[in-house]
DNA sequence: TTAATTCATACTGAAACGGTAGGAATTATA
DNA sequence: TATAATTCCTACCGTTTCAGTATGAATTAA
């Protein structure tokens, strides 16, 4: 579970989209002047987003992209590992014949982090876009 | 909280210290030889343990460091925010008068990562080094 | 036909990461 | 007293990643 404002800015755009899920297609220019999120870099996010089935798009004129799912369905995780493509950093190698420290096979904190991982990512589990939205909905729509 | 190898290194480190305590000081050399970490980056580290009172140093030929306190009431979280100065990175900034998103006051998902935040903490304050070696104690000493 | 959009890819400046390098100060011990 | 082993201190550096730009093509509503 890899943390940067990448990951961030997909959960933002998202949250937006649920929020004015029922105005149809919501555009990436729309997103960024809302969101104050670089267009450019929303579109390289949404290419993501797309290809994990967390969003649709509509190409063209009056297009934008619309959610895949309710927000309801959608866990914050599977944004989050969608747009940040290595799943599991900066911990130990996970696959090296050596094991962590190219010495014995684990190293002494080899647990610790991997139990770091299954409690970040449960806590992402946990949350749905629909809980981010809860407390905005009023104001729009 | 930030996660970076320095973090892990200074965990192996302290973990390393803990299963030798009653060798008298330990010096980098040893722990370098140990946990295959640079001699001259655990320096810079122990620098930093030292100065956050997490261990002792003894100068000068036989010397080394030693633990401040028992391995049962070292919390690992200490270890981690003793190396990375800046505790709380990556998320919203956190005194902008601006808001998160030079917009409105908080960004929709503000309140996310500052929960995501405490649930790291709180996972790294739960575990104390001497969780940790537990399991390796019998073969050394 | 034009404007608004998504799609695709290449590039880039700055910062951070993960160290190295070199030397000074201290101290046990031969 | 000389030497070797150590901690202490600070500057530097190569690579990667982050976060974002830039450019242009494809698609489609109006």
């Amino acid at each position: 579970m890899k943390l940067t404002t990448k990951g961030r800015y997909a959960v933002m755009a998202m949250a937006d989209l649920a929020l004015f899920k029922d105005k149809g297609p919501i555009s990436l220019t729309d997103i960024s002047l809302r969101q104050n999120i670089s267009l450019a870099y929303l579109e390289q996010i949404f290419i993501k987003l797309k290809n994990n089935n967390l969003v649709k798009s509509v190409r063209g004129a009056k297009g934008g992209y619309v959610l895949e799912y309710a927000p309801e369905e959608i866990r914050i995780s599977k944004i989050i590992s969608a747009v940040n493509e290595e799943i599991k950093t900066l911990n130990c190698k996970k696959e090296s014949k050596k094991g962590c420290n190219n010495k014995s096979s684990k190293c002494i904190t080899h647990n610790l982090w991997d139990q770091l991982d299954q409690h970040i990512n449960s806590f992402f589990e946990k949350v749905k876009l629909q809980d981010l939205i809860k407390k905005n909905q009023s104001a729009n729509k």
